[in-house]
RNA sequence: GCGCCCGUAGCUCAGUUGGAUAGAGUACAGCCCUCCGAAGGCUGGGGUCACAGGUUCAAAUCCUGUCGGGCGCGCCA
């Protein structure tokens, strides 16, 4: 409805630049609004008060011009100008009227559109390193993510959804040495765990599944393990040497294959429990991104040799530096370390331009914005390959900031004192979990009230929107029961009589879920939807208790069941969306 | 110190990208089931849009500065 009043107006607008009324160069889209308050009409334009400067006249007298030349349209009553240059349309009851069928039978389609134009997107989500449990953080990601993925998909976009698997670099090698350490203490051994090691249960699982199965094959002897590794922090010495101490121990005594069987036991078995923890939690990837492939298949090694080429590497303290500042970026980045291995940053540098060279035209990374002064090195180097740094968007997700009995709780993934994805689920489901994840704009930071998410209480909104959609099911197996026949084909209803205010105000709101939807995936705003169905459930909720629906008069019922079937429609529209269920019963 | 995000009702948050009288939920007070599900509806009070300037027909929204909160500033990932 809303691009109908603006190609009128924009045809409007044209007519008066061949006037010469208004000079030609200011002549672009109108903006077309909603309006806030019933008594200005549906929609409201500024175009006058806007045009009205450029063009040097009066902008009242501009806006009697323009509606003037308003091409004729039977989806507008009337428009009036009001106040100090606004113009106002309002819809005919037609209008309306023709949107009620038109729900039913597109269905699940209805809200949908092709604005993306089949256009490739590429979205990574959640890319948490393999080195424990999904965490709540994790949890917003991982919700964000997916249904901006389903919005973009939803308006037209063909979209790429990937997981980047952190499988190489140190970080692993501590948790592999973590779960030998903690094999070896189920072998007897007697020692002091590493204050930098990864601490949670499930590296003792993760052991207790290399002792069952193979028993003591992977035991060396305590004293022999800590032999010549630094001191340890508690005992007055660098925790991170001590760490890297016991790595090189690792490598050393169980030897390069049995080194590499510990190391992918860990991996393998956080992996299936982030993939089962996600699928259960409705978040689904076309891939998972392998970083230590782009290491072995010399992807690495290739874009630091493209990098080196165009005069964007020096060498200084023994490491080979990237010279972002030159793109913006506040210090320059090392990509090889002293010691010949190279970064994090390096990888990711290689990942980065895969991604572009597999065409997408455009790639969306959700990072936790403690990751947000990285974005400035990744575009640098984007631009130093070639410009694309603008084909990148990344958002950054705040964080959620969990409160248990009104205080915030502490969280660290090393001391294992932290609440999981899986127990958040557990606890409060997967549907009110989603919800709430997105229910606020991602660059909002997000007070997370367990206690309240865990109450089951109707507190959560999520409840509110689905009590909705059980409701419409309950009047409809009512209906069903008093054996009263709905008229299957919803053209055949006339609509004329449905003239109470609040059947109006559920009318308008279900107009407006195409532009909610164009607006949330746009602008990768999945709480605009969460709020929309809210006000939705709203506007049907006040309905059913202002008027009866299985009524004696067959004209009113039929159109009056024709409008809730619309209604069900559309929550169900905007929850599948949100990954949330629609239950017929609660 | 520098950079990013945030500051709107007691609390948690929206605010259609600069529009008309700043809105929801929650909490609090009162009312509504012989009636399709009361997990609901209706009514009410509650605001210096952090503060100070600036830009213009128009600012919660844009610019500058100040104050307050969160996060980041590794040859970790």
């Amino acid at each position: 409805m809303k691009k109908q009043i603006e190609d009128l107006v924009y045809s409007a607008l044209q007519q008066l630049a061949s006037q010469g009324l208004i000079p030609a160069e200011t002549l672009t889209r109108p903006k077309i609004d909603r309006t806030k308050d019933s008594s200005h009409g549906d929609f409201a334009t500024n175009a006058a008060l806007v045009l009205a400067k450029p063009a040097g006249r009066n902008p009242r007298e501009l806006a009697q011009a323009l509606v003037g030349a308003l091409p004729a349209s039977k989806l507008v009553e009337k428009c009036e100008i009001a106040g100090p240059g606004f113009i106002n349309f309002t819809l005919t009851q037609d209008a309306y009227h023709e949107l009620i069928p038109q729900i039913l039978q597109q269905g699940h389609g209805f809200g949908r559109s092709d604005l993306g134009a089949g256009r490739k997107v590429q979205v990574e989500y959640v890319s948490a390193n393999p080195t424990g449990p999904l965490h709540v953080g994790h949890g917003r990601g991982a919700a964000y993510g997916s249904v901006v993925a389903d919005l973009l998909e939803a308006v037209g976009y063909q979209v790429h959804r990937e997981y980047y698997v952190n499988d190489a670099g140190r970080q692993m090698d501590i948790l592999a040495t973590s779960v030998w350490l903690r094999y070896l203490e189920l072998c007897d051994a007697t020692l002091t765990f590493p204050a930098n090691g990864y601490k949670g249960d499930y590296v003792w699982d993760i052991a207790a599944t290399l002792h069952r199965d193979h028993g003591e094959a992977y035991r060396h002897d305590a004293a022999e393990v800590f032999d010549g590794v630094p001191a340890d922090e508690p005992a007055g010495g660098d925790k991170e040497a001590h760490i890297d101490g016991l790595i090189g121990q690792a490598k050393k005594l169980l030897g390069d294959n049995r080194y590499r069987f510990v190391f992918e036991l860990g991996l393998n078995a956080i992996l299936d429990d982030i993939r089962d923890d996600l699928s259960l939690f409705g978040v689904r990837y076309d891939e998972w991104y392998s970083e230590r492939s782009l290491t072995e298949s010399g992807a690495v090694n290739r874009v630091i040799e493209r990098l080196r080429s165009g005069g964007y590497l020096y060498e200084k303290e023994g490491a080979l530096w990237f010279r972002s500042t030159d793109f913006g970026d506040d210090l320059d980045r090392v990509v090889v370390r002293e010691n010949g291995q190279t970064t994090y940053f390096a990888s990711d540098i290689a990942y980065h331009l895969d991604k572009l060279e597999r065409g997408f035209d455009r790639v969306i990374d959700i990072w936790g914005a403690d990751h947000h002064g990285y974005v400035p090195r990744v575009k640098a180097a984007l631009s130093a390959l070639g410009n694309q740094a603008e084909k990148l968007d990344v958002l950054l997700v705040q964080f959620a900031i969990l409160y248990r009995n009104g205080a915030k709780v502490q969280m660290s993934t090393r001391s294992g004192e932290f609440v999981t994805l899986r127990e958040l689920r557990k606890e409060v489901g997967a549907d009110a979990a989603r919800f709430f994840y997105v229910m606020r704009k991602c660059e909002q930071h997000m007070d997370f009230d367990l206690d309240l998410a865990k109450s089951q209480s109707s507190d959560n909104p999520v409840y509110y929107v689905q009590y909705a959609h059980a409701r419409i099911c309950s009047v409809l197996q009512q209906a069903a029961e008093q054996q009263i026949v709905i008229e299957s084909d919803p053209r055949a209803v006339d609509y004329h009589c449905l003239n109470e205010a609040h059947e109006q105000a559920l009318m308008t709101r279900l107009a407006k879920y195409p532009e909610i939807l164009e607006l949330s995936a746009l602008n990768e705003e999945p709480h605009q939807l969460t709020h929309y169905l809210r006000d939705l459930a709203t506007d049907f909720h006040t309905y059913y208790n202002a008027h009866k629906f299985l009524i004696e008069d067959e004209a009113l019922r039929n159109a009056r069941l024709q409008l809730i079937l619309a209604t069900r429609q559309v929550l169900r529209n905007g929850l599948g969306l949100l990954g949330v269920s629609a239950p017929d019963k609660m």
